[in-house]
DNA sequence: AATGAATGAGGCTTCATTCAT
DNA sequence: CATGAATGAAGCCTCATTCAT
């Protein structure tokens, strides 16, 4: 897909390393990360930056195509576990972990999306509805909750932990576990409000 | 605190316009909304943001102890409820409604708050850790759940709406639900982080 | 001149307030003083600046007019006083006084002067060039120095003050001496190029 | 000192013509220069000031810093010449020559200046204090005029200069000139008040 | 007539993006 | 291809001036 003629080895490199600076420094600055910092982190001049990724919301997309690329990966091989419970538990773990931070916003702008990102959020959505739909077959997740809310829900952690001063690198690990007790049946209430039909 | 002389009727009017437009445009752009937006929405020229709010920072300041104030009194009042569980529901209901048009990060930035502001949060913190200890003695919330995890867990049902496209104005309740099924105790498993210890 | 009616006896408080406030204002801040920190302190409103003076540079000309008249008056009578060269040096001394850090800017701006002030630029530097001409005739100015010269120098004793922290009060009544050395016949050396015809 | 690595051509070549256009501007409109102006004096984009110099006050300390060094090797030149009073009457001479673009106004704002600044102004006030020693000790100059005395003067025939229309371009020489005798010995009178101790 | 609120042009600065080297 | 210099739009803020009260 997308399939350019192959980079050479150099330019392949730098690609990879602009991808590791954005990542980190849009997940330490937030969006308002500027190029040049990131090109300083990846150790290559402005100009390299803008030969990669023509704009810094390419630049963005591309992080986020990564994220979203490895998050398909879990997600598809976690539908063949075993504990369907624990095998959402796992990804939406997974998910807090690979993103340390970095804000899910691309879900956001769901609008803006190109064609390829389009694609491959469908393909992370329907991965998750059905990890979702087996753990609720299993009784692991209550009734009520489709994959719409998990995706939803699955930036929380990092998100509320963005709020401490200086949080212990595990901390999401509890606002995790606090959201999917939410999502167990022991506890389920009535829900007030029916699910968004689509994102 | 803080009462100057009452300002004249045109002025009040403006002021209110600018409080209103800066919560509307903060809340849609985020803390990078400009003030040339804001005063526009406001229908006032520029310069007349800077009459009323010397900076930037004190507008949005201006506009989050706008916001503290009513959720102290919500809190405080709370407090006398009979149903120790449904006033803590309440409250988090009336701080998700309040919310709607104001993205709760100023909890984030401790660091640069006036002493002014930093008073109303603590104050309002204080109100808080008091609404979840008497939820929990009441059995209505999980023992191993602390008022700070409340805070911090109280800005997600409006920050999570925030990413569907159209949503219906009531979907927050949706998400509330969920988040409180999570801190009762029916549902609860060891947490495997314990709380931070402040904001 | 220029005699409108005659102002109310208020609005004739007013506008001395004023011309005193901008003289203190302009000699501490330079023509960047703000309007807003004369009228504060005059202790009068700024809309009241304007309704005296349609304008900053209105306001900055009439404070200028205010000296230039002070100095005409002195000047005229300095040519009835016995001692020619006596009767310069006290001029200068009077002008340096009055002005006091007041940069003698309105010479620089002859182009834009209005018709009142031309008039009265005129008549003070002809009661200048006859004060010089007197203490040339008595011997005590050099035979190759002009009213024009004199003119120039006036301002110095207090523009090299200004470049002192915190100067002593009277300091430019040193420099006016050492100037006014170097317009005495007993030093003079050929001066290698001629006066300026006119400012 | 502060020798980075050598500009690109061009970037030199910016830099020069910014200095160039800096000090122009500044010496036609004073300190409140606009940067806009100086870009397109320079003809360069607003951006470039701003590359070359993070801050207006950069560009003018780099302006001043050109124009005291400068001072500091003709003065200390001059410290070998033959005939004291010649020498520091070169001296006055070279500062107004080169001072023609721009006032030397950053003698007055000792307290605002980087610790290089400081270094430079420090270095080139030394050199001064001993050219007028020599003088002094020669008998060119008057025994009771100081270092301090000649640097506050020494910016005098470029300013009053400034007051004349169309100047002919030599003409700071008469102006000079006068001052300069006024350092004699010959017309010496005894001086009113004492030089300030420091600047 | 006085006040001070409102206005908007203009100043300094940042930063995404373009382009000469 | 990579670099970093140049650009200019846009942001925040100041202040002379106008105008409703």
């Amino acid at each position: 897909m997308t399939s350019h003629r192959p980079l050479r080895a150099d330019a392949a490199r730098n690609r990879e390393l602009l991808l590791a600076a954005a990542a980190e420094e849009f997940a330490e600055r937030g969006l308002d990360a500027s190029v040049a910092d990131i090109a300083r982190r990846a150790g290559v001049g402005k100009g390299t930056v803008f030969r990669h990724f023509p704009t810094k919301d390419d630049l963005l997309a591309a992080v986020v195509q990564d994220r979203i690329t490895r998050l398909i990966e879990a997600a598809e091989r976690l539908l063949d576990a075993e504990d369907a419970g624990a095998a959402l538990l796992e990804f939406l773990g997974l998910a807090a972990l690979g993103q340390q931070e970095f804000d899910q916003s691309f879900l956001q702008r769901s609008g803006r999306l190109s064609p390829e990102m389009t694609r491959l959020q469908k393909r992370l959505f329907q991965a998750i509805d059905a990890l979702v739909e087996r753990a609720r077959d299993h009784k692991a997740v209550r009734p009520d909750v489709t994959g719409t809310d998990v995706i939803l829900l699955m930036c929380v952690p990092n998100h509320v932990v963005g709020y401490v001063p200086d949080p212990p690198p595990d901390l999401w690990r509890r606002y995790l576990a606090l959201i999917f007790d939410g999502l167990r049946p022991e506890a389920a209430h009535p829900l007030p409000h029916p699910p968004p039909e689509s994102l």
